[in-house]
DNA sequence: AAGTCCATCTCGTAT
DNA sequence: ATACGAGGTGGACTT
């Protein structure tokens, strides 16, 4: 891994174009090909190349240059260095990867496991079921057997969330769908839930008016590795 | 702006939660606050905080921890450093703004100032039309005065740009709206057109089923610093 | 290889 | 402050 400060200046031609004029910035190469410049500010590179990219340098008119390039897109970023201030080469190997937890799948393996958490009675029959406008997270069916559409949001539920399960409602409803027939000739009620950690103003409104249901759930933030052994097995 | 080679392990919470056991990184602290941890491997950071964010340090148990907090949301990283291989400060000063061009605003500009690119005798009327599921990037007519909805896309065209202008043009169909009464007593034809450098296969058979239309149109790469002075304008 | 969708998305901009 | 959408989104996963 190599990190130079540089005073450069930087074009990129490819999916896109950009240049930037002469300013002290920090160049990373990473033994994967990747290759970040980083200003003083913000959290994300101001230029880039993906991993398995190939970087040459050379030296032009007293100049260093440093190219970086990949295929498929072609995409070119060229850095030219007018002073080179402070360079550092370092062997770095991990092998660790990043355990994490608090996300939509996570909620909806908790889910799963403990429908109740729903409400009392409800039935998980389906996930990731596959309708015209994309995937309901979770179908299943209330104490009634009412058909019920699960959203899960991981983080707060805006008016396009709302929107999305509107789509899936009209789906189902419109669709000729092996859902529906299962729930017999007479005809069940369709129930809407969003299931989320918080809903803002104005998808609030939304579902009221809609008749859409909303049903407080946080992400579970627990790692695996963190996961007690239980004894609930043993005893029947 | 400082980095640290560092053989650590990092925990994060905050709206999600993660742990990496230990390993060799890249510890990148910016003026503004911004932490980053980096791997051998990828763009993305594995861990980081955003920019404001308060790093402290201190040493615990003959250990070095950096700990870097930011309020709303709550959140906190800490790196705990068994071994630190090499650090760097250096004073990073970078008035610089990325100039870029290539994107879906350049796209429309372009249109704008130039309607022939769509087809001879177009008239745009509108840009960022509001309407119930988001907003039209241009609105317009033909010669024949046949109303014009235009979506653009700076990237290849897939099925979602498809639906997108499939509720766009049920809005305007729907609605009452200024657009369609202007459009005088005797019904016009609606046409949807697609703008983009590229469409993908399902998305072209899509459109062929609903009629809708696609325009070539590569988003100009062309700096405005680059843009040349004509000589246009003086000659009438 | 191409499409789809989530994200501690980040970041800009309008409200 | 919050909401909304674009992005060279990146990256993981499915087809």
């Amino acid at each position: 891994m190599i990190t130079l400060f540089a005073y450069c200046k930087v074009e990129y031609e490819g999916r896109a174009l950009s240049q930037l004029g002469y300013g002290e910035r920090l160049i990373l190469i990473k033994p994967d090909g990747s290759f970040l410049i980083h200003q003083d500010k913000k959290v994300e590179p101001v230029n880039w190349q993906p991993p398995k990219s190939k970087t040459k340098a050379y030296i032009k008119n007293r100049k260093l240059y440093l190219e970086s390039n990949r295929r498929k897109p072609r995409e070119r970023l060229e850095v030219e260095i007018e002073k080179l201030s402070l360079g550092s080469y370092a062997v770095v190997e991990d092998y660790e990867e990043l355990e994490q937890a608090g996300y939509e799948k996570d909620m909806g393996d908790m889910i799963m496991e403990n429908p109740h958490i729903i409400e009392e009675g409800f039935k998980p029959t389906a996930r990731e079921y596959s309708v015209e406008h994309g995937f309901i997270d979770i179908l299943g069916k209330d104490c009634e057997d009412n058909l019920m559409i699960l959203e899960l949001k991981s983080r707060k539920i805006g008016i396009s969330a709302v929107k999305q399960i509107k789509r899936y409602i009209e789906d189902l409803s419109y669709e000729d769908n092996d859902v529906l027939k299962e729930m017999g000739v007479e005809k069940k009620k369709i129930r809407c839930i969003l299931v989320g950690p918080k809903i803002d103003n104005d998808a609030q409104d939304m579902i009221d008016e809609e008749g859409i249901e909303f049903v407080v759930c946080e992400p579970p933030k627990e790692l695996k590795k963190d996961k007690k052994v239980t004894l609930d097995g043993f005893f029947s």
